[in-house]
DNA sequence: ACACTAAACTAACAAACGTTAGTTTTGTAT
DNA sequence: ATACAAAACTAACGTTTGTTAGTTTAGTGT
């Protein structure tokens, strides 16, 4: 079943590349090398390095969107779907952590109806972030602060968890979970 | 005084560019045809284009340290000390906003001393800020939480304003500042 | 008018780029 | 052994890349 196909292979290869320099200073020869072939091999398995990008970014991008959509519908009140989309971003970034890279630092490169496709999934999750906190502040539960900086300062933690988490060591996942957590809502509660 | 050489507005030029498009993407072509000339004429001002990133990201960097190193060595509290790095960070991203894109996500393509130049500010700026987060929990004003997940959230935010602060129209800078303080001082204090 | 300098130009280079076409190797099931 | 499919290979293509060398233009002070 979990059979990982020699096009996930050159996906994975290929994102921890993106992840180190950047998706313009990779070559081909650079990720075929790395997948100790040459690079026309590459092409039996893809059919061009822009649809590596597409697919490392989306893929990752629609997980977001999905996790952020359960959380929305979810009854609970404002300061716990807060801690929800805490993990969520921990649990994402564990499991994609090289794709996060091109998401957050190559998605300018993507073109068309895939850049188009990018932008309304991130706008998207933005919104439902932003009516998150509209509706804590409402309840009186979120500081009545600026909530865009509120936004902006939890949201870009979050998004920058992919450099950090593989700098410090062995850190448990539940503990980051619990002390992230902790750190963030104590950012924004009333 | 004030006089920008023509070498200033060609940094000023590629810092824009870079910002949008990254370094490696950018052509000395690209670069040319935004300042209205031809690509070897750019060559009459800088020596290469690896000059210019080198140029970009070590000057910021410089202010980066210089500034801390003049917070670190005043007499304030440490909660103190937090605030004026946040000014820091907001003062040097109004004034540096571009070049803090090549900062951000080219310093990889830093080479020899100057890469090894970078690195070195880098880890001492985060050493200093460390301290303090350190003072200020051994003098209790500071939460007693894992102080990496602290120091990583708050440099985090800082290190992203450059993305976030021209999206957000005209935010006056003292409301700025007031606002950014409170947040992050709100995620750390005892 | 003349000299000087700053800053543009044209033309070209060798290297590296993404990608293609066609061919050979390798492993597996019959 | 034979057939088939997956996946590698070699060779080459047209472009684009950063950069150089040498030349021309425009503005300024004498």
């Amino acid at each position: 079943m979990n059979n990982l196909t020699r096009k996930d292979e050159i996906l994975a290869q290929a994102a921890a590349l993106f992840l180190e320099r950047g998706y313009s200073a990779v070559t081909m020869r650079d990720l075929a090398k790395k997948m100790g072939i040459k690079a026309a091999s590459l092409y039996n398995h893809i059919s061009s390095k822009h649809e590596i990008l597409e697919t490392l970014i989306l893929s990752v991008a629609e997980k977001f969107t999905e996790g952020m959509n359960t959380i929305v519908q979810s009854k609970v009140d404002p300061l716990q779907k807060v801690e929800a989309v805490v993990d969520l971003h921990i649990d994402v970034t564990l499991n994609n952590q090289d794709a996060l890279g091109s998401l957050n630092n190559d998605w300018m490169h993507l073109e068309g109806k895939a850049l188009l496709n990018f932008e309304e999934m991130r706008n998207g999750y933005e919104d439902n972030f932003r009516k998150i906190i509209h509706e804590g502040i409402s309840k009186g539960v979120v500081a009545n602060r600026n909530p865009e900086i509120m936004l902006f300062s939890v949201l870009s933690t979050l998004r920058t968890l992919y450099l950090w988490y593989p700098k410090k060591g062995e850190i448990d996942v539940n503990t980051l979970k619990t002390d992230m957590r902790q750190s963030l809502l104590a950012s924004i509660k009333a």
